[in-house]
RNA sequence: CGGGAUGUAGCGUAGCCCGGUAUCGCGCCACAUUUGGGAUGUGGAGGCCGCAGGUUCGAAUCCUGCCAUCCCGACCA
């Protein structure tokens, strides 16, 4: 394997694919367009489930657990949710394989299904038919759950964590009496994902609105966080759906107020997908590789020993033995790679590629100085420290280096949103500088059609709280009450 | 689904035009010396050259078919 990736400037895209795979979070599978998220990248990714669900529980949200397969007729109750994913489904016709006469293994044509199944892309057919069952009364509400799961969307162009064939991600699915405690609902969880993608992924989000094109199918008001990558394109990084009573039309949830009257339950849903490792490694890494915020790397410190004798081995494990114990009193990770059989400059290397936030060198000179080697891997810059009190500039030190990997990506952010005027400026900008041109649209979908179909830009969306400007459209000059941010995104 | 490319050791590759049983680097194994930024030396192991046919005395190389993957588009979390 060769030893350095392609630079980021160079080759942004093959850049994010040697790091996912050279950095050992996932690798391509034996299944077109299907990956293994190797330990690595898993241990990210339960950290990352650990902090949601938690996120979840705290607003009174519980976890459950619905089928894989959903019937095929299901699919067909809900008109438009049906068209936005027909065409990337994958379906099961039979249940049983057998050996024909040259001894290969064949579907057995005779245990064709009656009704097909589809591999869930999403859960709201199979959820609110069973939600029917659950609800009958406002007693009953809202119900609040969520389900940690694998999706399968048959998507024709894939890449690792951006869009895969099968993905995980948790799907929140709510059931409400009125249509103002459903909206409530929408904005609390948006609001979570920015609490999460801010605080955690260190990865500054714009919230907003979706335009009519962008909803996502059975919804009437599609929220989301859009993020920017390092290479100034736009990344949806987390959605919340208001679905209104379309879902609960389509399989028939009512339920009885206090007056007595029987009405349609109004629904939510929201999720985030395996994508948000994407846009981790995407939005802070570097040239020599990952560069991970502190709350969610799985080790958190590495110590690595240099020495020439067993006896000062023996010294230095000592004392980190020590500071393990009070790093663990912190809830602080450590790992001592205390290999005999790799070098200390192999091992930096090797750190630096997995982007753990610190590295610790203690070498026998350090031992009688009583110092250590301090490296942030944020910044790259090392200091030489006492030994005393290292728990605690360890403690404050990642800390700092989560806020400086958020202001690094928020200070990009925000130099990368642009107020454009002119068509022609849109379109210089996008070639030129990309990231989001905050213009003034006319509101249509024709439009907004028309400007993607030229630029490949679409609108990530209507900020929330955007204040209201009168202005001129950029493509069609027409009267305009506010300006939305337009992006090209993964 | 359109366009482009690639399949040779665990990884990355040379050889292919012009047919003669496979090159180099990394990694791996053993031993020794090493250890403050990806060690060095010596010795060694490892290959149905993507799969199936065909041409030929002989195929990694030429021909046909298939399969797979990657990249670029249209579609999407």
């Amino acid at each position: 394997m060769s030893r350095s990736i392609i630079s980021k400037d160079e080759d942004y895209s093959q850049w994010f694919n040697e790091l996912v795979i050279k950095s050992d979070l996932a690798e391509h599978s034996a299944v077109r367009g299907c990956m293994v998220i190797k330990p690595y990248g898993y241990s990210i990714w339960e950290k990352m489930q650990a902090a949601l669900d938690q996120m979840f529980k705290d607003t009174g949200h519980s976890n459950a657990y619905f089928p894989l397969f959903i019937p095929k007729s299901f699919f067909s109750k809900e008109a438009s949710h049906v068209e936005g994913f027909a065409k990337e489904c994958a379906v099961v016709t039979h249940y049983r394989l057998k050996n024909d006469a040259d001894g290969q293994i064949v579907v057995d044509e005779d245990a064709k299904l009656e009704e097909e199944l589809i591999v869930r892309p999403t859960s709201e057919t199979i959820i609110w038919n069973t939600y029917r069952g659950w609800i009958q009364s406002y007693r009953d509400l809202p119900l609040l759950i969520n389900q940690w799961a694998n999706v399968v969307r048959w998507e024709m162009r894939t890449r690792l964590f951006l869009r895969t064939t099968e993905f995980l991600w948790q799907e929140g699915h709510t059931a409400h009496a009125t249509a103002e405690e459903a909206i409530a609902e929408t904005e609390q969880m948006l609001n979570v994902y920015a609490d999460f993608a801010e605080n955690w992924l260190a990865l500054p989000v714009i919230k907003g609105r979706k335009t009519a094109n962008e909803r996502f199918a059975g919804a009437l008001d599609t929220f989301c966080i859009e993020a920017l990558m390092q290479d100034g394109k736009a990344l949806q990084a987390g959605t919340s759906h208001f679905l209104g009573q379309n879902f609960a039309k389509a399989f028939d949830v009512k339920f009885s107020d206090k007056e007595n009257k029987l009405d349609y339950v109004w629904a939510t849903s929201w999720g985030v997908s395996t994508r948000l490792m994407g846009a981790l490694v995407m939005a802070h890494s570097d040239d020599a590789g990952l560069v991970l915020p502190p709350k969610l790397a799985p080790i958190q410190v590495v110590v690595v020993p240099i020495y020439k004798h067993q006896e000062e081995l023996d010294n230095i494990s000592a004392f980190v033995k020590e500071l393990t114990k009070e790093l663990r009193k912190k809830s602080i990770s450590l790992k001592f790679d205390n290999r005999d059989t790799q070098r200390p400059g192999f091992k930096f290397a090797e750190y630096e590629l997995k982007g753990v936030p610190l590295r610790v060198a203690i070498g026998s000179r350090d031992m009688q100085n009583r110092t250590v080697e301090l490296a942030r891997r944020d910044t790259k810059t090392k200091e030489t420290v006492p030994q005393q009190g290292l728990a605690e500039r360890i403690e404050a030190l990642l800390e700092e280096i989560q806020q400086n990997i958020y202001q690094k990506a928020l200070k990009f952010r925000d130099e990368n949103i642009t107020l454009v005027d002119t068509y022609e400026e849109f379109k210089r900008l996008l070639d030129e500088k990309g990231g989001f041109l905050s213009a003034h649209w006319d509101g249509t979908s024709e439009t907004e059609q028309r400007i993607k179909e030229e630029t490949k830009a679409t609108i990530r969306c209507i900020p929330l709280n955007n204040p209201q400007e009168e202005g001129r459209c950029i493509l069609t000059g027409k009267p305009s009450v506010q300006r939305v941010l337009f992006a090209r995104a993964y």
